[in-house]
DNA sequence: CGCCGCATTGAGCCGGCTCAACACTTGTGG
DNA sequence: CCACAAGTGTTGAGCCGGCTCAATGCGGCG
């Protein structure tokens, strides 16, 4: 938690989905009450327990939610990007905690809004919470996709299936760039870094893909990787 | 889908917490546009896939949401009791497909509301939208909790915190009744029913709890049990 | 009473984890 | 600009938890 930043935050909120069908003075009415924070890389921004009544939107940066097992072991949840919001605690509790750690992964700036706030915004622009619901209903859904693969599916038909939804297209060439570090993946799809380390070459080995950087993959076929994993 | 039932369904929508804090008017408003459905045992409610825009309410009996891997095995999501709800899809998107399959495991009642006419009360009774969103958090809360503990806990730690999370007391005799078949306790443990049966054995022989019926298990010593898990 | 479906127990196997050595990449200071 | 250190990724060997498949036990229901 560095510094707080007291100029203009409205840049923070237009970039939101939950407030961007607002107009200009509506926008500028609820960044008066947001304040700014700037962490730097490998900071916490909150751990598992921490009681906070914040709605948190990421500014600038990326931060990664996680969750730590009994032994020690580290389960990402997800990754959020500029635009995306957490912290919902305090949308639904009056006394809220925490269930989760978040961590930036790289220097990141967001946006915090208190649940006193947000409640009358919620109020007054039914809206937002319309949008908020939206978005907490994918977000279930993409978690429950996340148990039922990290249960049932073989790790190298998760990874697949990870590098499908990341794929990009630019100039006849399909590649993935990985949103994260190769650990952090790992334990996002609940493995170890040396397997997804392995599965990659198996699939070089295979000619399906190919590695170019740490966070650059090629994809050859991609219809081709996606039958092999089923 | 045996047949519907015109009369009065306020019953259904008093049980309901998102709507249980309206008016006895209000709930009848209600009641009139939502229409009852009968199931049968292991009658299939929807299937992934089915386009559908309305939101279920069990009145009675159980349902269960389940997921389908490629190679055909499942994954028990949750188990609905009456007064819970399903199908926020119908809530969230114009044009909702279902991710999920939904089953009821006894006899079971519920109550149907097309979006079109929900819509309407989420605008009139802001309330609703409220409680359904503060419903979806704490399920997605549960989810990322599934999730971790799928990926990165021994089945045995998952099974007991599973019975600590179900335990009863009564007359100084702590005890768990299983909300559901082992078949289906084990998918939604994310292992297998040998695996669950051993396991249960095992605790057994070390005399932490007993097996009284299929359904009903005896804790002994509950504080033991949870510091053996860890 | 006898059947049928579920639960239990056993034997064997295999995917993926652990531990450990080595390679590469990135950042730091001389 | 290079040398080195520290962190991250890769590869190998070995092990083990839990799954699979199959046989047997058991309780509920006709």
């Amino acid at each position: 938690m560095a510094y707080h930043n007291h100029h203009s935050h409205v840049d923070c909120i237009r970039l939101v989905p939950i407030f961007n069908h607002l107009n200009d003075e509506q926008m500028h009415l609820i960044a008066q009450s947001a304040n700014e924070v700037q962490y730097v890389k490998n900071e916490l921004l909150f751990r598992f327990g921490d009681k906070d009544d914040t709605l948190y939107i990421i500014n600038n940066g990326r931060v990664r939610i996680y969750s730590l097992s009994e032994s020690g072991r580290e389960q990402t949840i997800r990754i959020l990007h500029p635009g995306d919001f957490m912290g919902e605690v305090a949308v639904l509790q009056t006394e809220g905690y925490h269930s989760n750690y978040a961590e930036a992964i790289s220097e990141t700036s967001i946006c915090r809004i208190h649940k006193k706030d947000l409640d009358q915004y919620l109020d007054r622009y039914p809206e937002i919470m319309r949008r908020i619901l939206s978005d907490i209903t994918k977000r279930l859904q993409l978690s429950e996709k996340q148990t039922v693969q990290v249960s049932i599916e073989p790790v190298e038909a998760r990874i697949i299936d990870f590098l499908s939804e990341n794929v990009e297209d630019e100039k006849n060439h399909t590649y993935v760039t990985l949103p994260m570090s190769k650990k952090d993946l790992a334990t996002y799809l609940g493995t170890t870094p040396e397997t997804i380390s392995r599965k990659f070459s198996s699939l070089e080995e295979r000619g399906l893909n190919k590695r170019h950087t740490q966070k650059c993959v090629e994809i050859f076929d991609l219809d081709e990787l996606l039958f092999v994993s089923s």
